[in-house]
DNA sequence: CGGAGCGTTGACTCAACTCAACTCGGGTGG
DNA sequence: CCACCCGAGTTGAGTTGAGTCAACGCTCCG
């Protein structure tokens, strides 16, 4: 169901030649715990956009480090609707439970097509009990990812729609921009439906759709066909709420 | 400001002893692990209510467990309003950050009077350094938080003010009622304020107030000067959108 | 050519906010 | 001991931001 072949063969590069790397769990790993982790890795897989490759309810086996595309993390609640949780771009880590036999609290989807890099939890379980650099590494990213989160609830418990929707496409910005290497334009693509962004911010996609005009008509962005673009950097960090304009990038994964 | 006392001296237990220790980070650690903890700890400390003993924007250079009392993590933000990210209960672990020089994208307050046990972050590190069981317990008790705060978000985001808030309570009651040994009666202390719910709901202190009443006058649950009695558990569940009940705790800390 | 999915817009409704007054209880100082 | 004050909780009236319902346009794709 939206997977489009199995775990790729000998074609599969190694993980240092990884171009997600610098982003994902493996960076700041030695080239020998490295190849440890390449020993255990269940190797790459490809998604189609709006398949769910990870579900709510459903214990995991595995883990995975998104190598290629947008993803995200959802919660579906009993009354039907859905909570997005966060936003996944290449490097992301998704999946990890401590307690792996236990059902999943959210669920993950591929947004665009991606390519995961898929891994035992067991295996990254033993593995941390033998190198703590894994285990730090994990640790770290499940605070910064904690963070990260915190930020978002503010988002949506405390700012009207505008501000919302401003602070998501800033935020959204940010990150894509820290990983392409070519800062020039204030062009980037964003993938996201206006219902996905609604489902994200605790909007409907209706009134996405009006502040998204309401941006538009000020001249402060513009996202048409999944091109987002920044007209007035100032006036968007401001109704974001970023006091710093830009200078926050750090802390974002 | 609100710090009560320096670290307590030779009348201190020893973390063998602790009280909160079934739900701190020390649980699941031998003998001799806790014994190196015991080495690097700065020791207790007590703060009185409404003490901010963790402030934004400031970096930190010490991890706290809480012992005693009610406390929460909020955001500040720029427009002066306030969301608050989680309650803390005893054995909460509060203030990690990989990264312990950059400064912290959250704040802490106590409710009640409390109680901590500090750590420093460096020692921490490097204890996790060298015991990969630490380091896995901290990177657990990290996941396990990101899908208490993923919950959260769900909750804010998704549904009524109404399901806010039952939805609220029955979390913080199942949570209070898993650390209490005896749990004869449907009642428990709840020292939050009208206000303090509001904020880590999205809801103005007045909206919570008027639900609390449909509430209790739908004979549901009823909070009064800081007692939170269930009245129809079955009702509350249903409003609060837990499906199976009671059998959720699990996944609670 | 016909759908399906997404985006756009208008008209109407309603949940939650704002503002403001008033109560109640506990603490404090004269 | 009493008057006062302050913080929390209540309640009402009016406003408004966001949701709902529904129609319609566009584009891509089979």
């Amino acid at each position: 169901m939206g997977r489009l072949q199995t775990n790729s063969s000998a074609a599969e590069t190694h993980c240092v030649g990884c171009g997600a790397r610098d982003w994902t769990v493996c960076s700041s790993l030695t080239d020998d715990e490295l190849s440890v982790l390449e020993g255990i890795r269940l190797g790459h897989r490809d998604y189609r956009a709006g398949a769910d490759f990870l579900r709510q309810g459903e214990p995991q086996r595995e883990v995975l480090t998104l190598l290629e595309g947008w993803a995200m993390r959802y919660c579906l609640l009993e009354n039907g609707s859905r909570q997005i949780i966060d936003f996944c771009l290449p490097g992301a880590f998704i999946g990890f439970q401590p307690d792996g036999e236990s059902p999943k609290g959210y669920a993950a989807q591929a947004i665009t097509d991606i390519k995961v890099c898929a891994l035992p939890q067991k295996g990254l379980m033993d593995m941390m009990r033998q190198t703590p650099n894994m285990a730090i590494r994990l640790a770290c990213i499940g605070y910064r990812d904690q963070m990260a989160m915190a930020r978002h609830l503010a988002n949506v418990g405390r700012r009207r729609a505008r501000g919302r929707v401003s602070n998501l496409l800033m935020e959204l910005f940010v990150r894509v921009r820290m990983r392409s290497e070519a800062a020039a334009s204030e062009a980037i693509l964003l993938p996201l439906t206006q219902e996905l962004i609604g489902d994200a911010l605790g909007l409907t996609s209706v009134h996405v759709n009006r502040t998204l005009r309401g941006l538009r008509e000020d001249k402060i962005v513009s996202l048409k066909g999944g091109t987002l673009r920044i007209l007035d950097p100032d006036r968007l960090a401001e109704e974001a709420g970023f006091e710093d304009g830009v200078d926050v990038l750090e802390s974002f994964s």
